[in-house]
DNA sequence: GCGAGATAGTTGACATATCAAATAATGACT
DNA sequence: AGTCATTATTTGATATGTCAACTATCTCGC
């Protein structure tokens, strides 16, 4: 059984001052919470050999199915976006997850794909990850999930226009 | 102006099936949002030559004050955890922002400290790093703001006794 | 005081992230 | 056809993150 006292942030971090603003608490708060719920999907990825990118970059390309989908896309639908996707797809790529192709019609263009090795290594993975991010998210009520969102939506959204 | 229009996640990241569960969706919005804001942090500041971690770090340092911290209490009191504390301050201490001591009565120990034009940089940065911090909270209003930091709570108290 | 074990911090090897060019193909305009 | 701007991707240099040893120091029990 957890002892499930929801503490500060301010304490976590050994703060002896109070944040300026709930707006900036929050801020803090949101940083720390999310490197938190990173680490606890590494952790159970980790066992597979895998990063949390190239898992999400494996997500994509079964998502995208048959036609694969050029790398930049990739980036683009990324949960952490990274410049890096080049580098990724070469690594999934080297351990045989992946595969890529020119484009004919766009011969700057190059679609990935994943194969067969990779769908598989896919239905281990999913359960995996569904379990840690289950366990990240035990803490929180179901009316909260909902508030959480609108919340996060709204961060998102007055970002975007900056 | 900015358009206002709250996206769900699904959409930005362009996912033609829905999510299997709210928490599930909350989950990756979490963490995609976090990474929206980090990027946002690290713009502001990466004008000024420094990344949001060492930033972090400096903080931490002008905190504790003239005793300094020791080294390991630093990764403890961080945003984002990270094991390489030693290289971060190697890098303060190489421009000159921050000292480094053993300590007398446990020589194993290293208490760091700021020096004088790394508290003068922090006085640059301060504001820096509020204005980008209240930017990317510009979309929330408050009742959620008060929302998100409690179901924030929750995660973290959920996830401690993993 | 001596050795087992814990603790604080550093280091080396390697993976990954990041940014600014470089390359290459396309499209639009002259 | 020939130049120019644009788009898609790759590459190189460099910074940073991560994990597993490793060193040095301390603490405790004997």
């Amino acid at each position: 059984m957890t002892t499930n006292t929801r503490r500060p942030i301010q304490e976590e971090i050994g703060q002896n001052q109070p944040f300026e603003s709930s707006r900036h608490e929050a801020l803090i708060a949101l940083l720390r919470t999310a490197d938190m719920v990173r680490r606890c999907i590494a952790d159970g990825l980790s066992l597979h050999g895998i990063t949390p990118q190239q898992y999400n970059v494996l997500r994509i390309l079964r998502g995208a199915g048959e036609n694969g989908v050029p790398t930049l896309t990739i980036a683009d639908r990324m949960v952490e976006r990274s410049p890096g996707v080049t580098r990724l797809l070469d690594r999934l790529e080297g351990k045989g997850w992946a595969r890529r192709r020119r484009c004919d019609e766009d011969r700057r263009r190059v679609y990935c794909e994943i194969t067969d090795t990779g769908l598989e290594l896919l239905m281990t993975l999913d359960p995996v990850a569904r379990r840690s991010g289950l366990m990240a998210m035990a803490g929180v009520t179901d009316p909260e999930v909902a508030g959480l969102l609108e919340a996060l939506a709204g961060i998102r959204s007055g970002m975007s226009g900056s």
